[in-house]
DNA sequence: ATCTTATGCATAAGAAAATTATGTATATAT
DNA sequence: ATATATACATAATTTTCTTATGCATAAGAT
């Protein structure tokens, strides 16, 4: 993923609000999205990905659909209304950790 | 600490800061700190800060000094050398984090 | 006097999340 | 032919945190 530890946790908002932003992705998708986006300072690996989306899944959040493109397997994820719903709590909380660490770090403007 | 999982991984770098602001502190010390300049926002707990704050000292980042205090005791950790460096580290890892997070989550401004 | 809360440290058991290593399979480029 | 890219998946291990527990002294409340 990165050589920073500060990303753990971080897998869920990002793979929601890219389903957010894109209706529907499949996972390889995802990586190459999160790579051509960060200019590759993040990498997602497989090991984190999929775990994270059938964990989704599994809580509702996300529906699947397969499809087959060139003979080869996609499965698209889309939110579902929930998982709509929940984009917009993890995105608070990632402006809150923001607002949280930056209080910490910058004692001045506190 | 908090329900957001955004935290996983930060605590070293709050750590750090905060000795680099404080020059030394004791761990009860920390957790109150947090917890001040958060409003209450995040609870480091013990479970958490100790076992880190070893592992830093393990790691050559910090050094320990034991005091009595009231007849209670304390150990105050200051920075190492090394430490310092470290803590640099950490601050440009969180900028860094936090850059990278809002180009994911505001695609219109990368 | 007794009990609770605060101060101050520590660790162990368990859960959660990621890394690393594999595994399968097809398509494309060299 | 061989390597790289596409596309999924899981298992073993490690990292990190939560929750629970333990010890001990001080201060404040009843």
């Amino acid at each position: 993923m990165s050589n920073s530890k500060l990303y753990k946790g971080s897998i869920n908002t990002i793979i929601l609000k890219l389903l957010n932003e894109h209706n529907k992705m499949y996972g390889y998708e995802i990586t190459q999205k999160v790579k051509d986006l960060t200019k590759g300072e993040l990498n997602i690996t497989e090991g984190a990905l999929y775990p994270a989306l059938h964990k989704l899944e599994a809580e509702g959040l996300l529906d699947v659909e397969i499809a087959k493109v060139d003979n080869r397997l996609r499965k698209y994820y889309k939110l579902t209304e929930n998982g709509t719903k929940e984009t917009a709590n993890k995105l608070e909380e990632l402006a809150d950790y923001i607002k949280t660490m930056q209080t910490l770090i910058n004692p001045k403007l506190a």
